[in-house]
Order: structure tokens, then sequence, then C-alpha cells
DNA sequence: GTGATAACCTGGGTGC
DNA sequence: TGCACCCAGGTTATCA
């Protein structure tokens, strides 16, 4: 599933190949992508423009064209962007041509994925500030400003972790990897983790976004890269997804547990169960 | 205000 | 073998 590793190691390649480029023809063949708007309305004023950049904002792809335009595309759970792909690629939902006889395409088989347009940095900035809190590899992403941001809450730290208005980027795979790095049970009270447990915690989200990185994303099911390819991060997971296997750190057990309405993968051996919770187990 | 849950969507896995 | 059902999960809306 894409989160900030898998959409930041696209930008990295969209960026060499199309910075520079400029849209000469679009097809959007699923007009669900830019719900509520109509397609024209989205892609159209792009069109002629170059383009000045790819930025990434939490799990948003921001696609910066001439004149301060700005198209975001989500990925959500199965989107993808492919360059040159093969004609007839199966699921595509929109589809650019650019200047050098290139294309992208945007794949997507459960048509989660969204675009939309937003014109000038201020509705760009207003609109991503309404819905994403910290970068975690911004400096405001401290322990402290966590632990703030955390006080009173009874959620579980799991789902602390996924709250994008919280954090920017964090999704099921990279918040359990987390967690048990910084030795966290997933249904502990955000607002009972300790200070030093923030210390990790915070460390720990950022090691796994740069392992995540590093391995150009995890490719359990539909994540490729701009050119088809997988990403390794699912051959390095620690926990994620491991509930056949045996701890890597002590060799107990892998759970697999419901927590914030999600399969989560923990090891209670080096993940202490906080006392009260309340384990809803899962069999698949 | 906060937290939990349903809905969106469809491919793949499971059970009968 | 074929069918029905369940599950996966990011985000948003809705409900308690």
């Amino acid at each position: 599933m894409p989160e900030l590793p898998e959409v930041e190691t696209v930008r990295r390649q969209l960026e060499p190949r199309l910075v520079g480029r400029t849209l000469v023809a679009y097809a959007v063949r699923d007009a669900r992508w830019t719900e509520p708007r109509s397609p024209n309305e989205v892609v159209a004023p792009l069109v002629g423009r170059r383009i000045e950049g790819f930025h990434r904002r939490g799990k948003y792809l921001i696609w910066e064209a001439e004149d301060e335009l700005f198209l975001l595309i989500h990925l959500r759970m199965t989107g993808n962007l492919l360059y040159d792909a093969p004609e007839g690629t199966l699921y595509t939902r929109a589809h650019f041509g650019f200047d050098d006889g290139h294309d992208l395409r945007f794949v997507d088989p459960r048509r989660f994925g969204t675009g939309w347009l937003l014109a000038g940095q201020s509705e760009l900035d207003a609109y991503l500030d309404a819905r994403l809190g910290v970068e975690p590899f911004s400096d405001g992403f401290t322990a402290e400003h966590l632990r703030r941001l955390a006080r009173g809450s009874r959620a579980p730290i799991k789902a602390f972790l996924l709250d994008q208005k919280r954090i920017a980027g964090i999704g099921n795979i990279y918040a359990d990897e987390a967690l048990f790095r910084s030795r966290i049970h997933p249904l502990r009270q955000a607002g009972r983790v300790t200070t030093a447990q923030w210390e990790l915690l915070r460390d720990a989200v950022v090691d796994a976004l740069s392992a995540g990185i590093d391995a150009r994303g995890a490719s359990i099911d539909d994540f490729r890269d701009l050119d088809g390819a997988r990403g390794s991060f699912q051959d390095r997971f620690l926990i994620h997804r491991r509930a056949d296997d045996g701890c890597l750190e002590c060799g107990g057990p892998i759970r697999k547990i419901l927590a914030a309405g999600r399969g989560t993968y923990v090891c209670e051996h080096c993940q202490p169960r906080p006392r009260g919770a309340r384990i809803v187990p899962m069999t698949r």
C-alpha cells in the first residue's frame, strides 16, 4: 500500500524525467478519479504548461506546473504511476502525454485514487494544512511535539500514528514497524506513552520510513515504481505480515490483532500489553 | 470534542 | 470446478 516511502520513491523517479517537460495530451478514462469535478476541469488547465517540479506532502504527490498550478495525486490503496507502460495496460484511469514523446499513466485497480487541481501556493497550503499534520522528516517532528499532540488522548497509539491530521504519511505497514522498533504495544493509549517512549517512537518512525525509502518502498500486493518494478522493503519487515514467523528479537510468537480497525502485528513479549487492553485476535 | 465504524472498491483467498 | 463470501486498507462521513 502506498505510504510516504512509496510516494517518495515515485517522486524521486519522476523529477529527472519530467521536470521541464510540457503536457501535450491527456485522456481520463475514469471520471471517478477527479470527482466531484470533471476530468476536463482538473486536467485541461495543465495542457501546454511546463512542469516545474514534483513534491510530496504526506502521501500526496504534487505535480507543479507553470503559473502555480498544482495537480495533487493520491494513490490511496492500489494506485500506481507508470512511465512508458505498454499500450493496453490494465486499469489505466488517466493517461498523460508529454512533448518529448514519453507518457505517464495512473493505474488503479480499486479506483480509490484521486486527482485534484489547486491554483496558487496559498490554495495548496490551505488544502494540505487542513488535512495533514507534521512531516516526519521535518524539524517539527520531535518527541515533545508528539507528546503534546497526544496529551489526554485515550485512542490507541496505532490510531494516533495513522491519523494524517497529526502525522502525515504513516500507514498500516510503517505504523507496525515503528511500534515494534520502539517496543510499544499498538493498543497502548496515546496519552499514556511516556516521554522516554516518545523519544524512541519518534526515532523509530524516522528509521522505518527511511528504510522504506532506501528499499524503494514495499510491494506486498500492488505497489510498483515508475518503471513497474517492485520495492523490496517487504523483505526487510521486522513485524508486519510475519504472523507465521517467530519474532526476530525474542523468537516468541507474532500475533495479528485488530487495532484502530486495521490488521496489526505485535510481539507481546517485546511489546508488553498494557493493563486492561482488550485484544481482538485476527485469524487471517 | 473524541473515538469507533461504515462506505467506497475490486482482486485474491478461503470454504463449501 | 465453481460459486459465495470475506478481507485488505486510506480517507471521509457519520454516529455514539
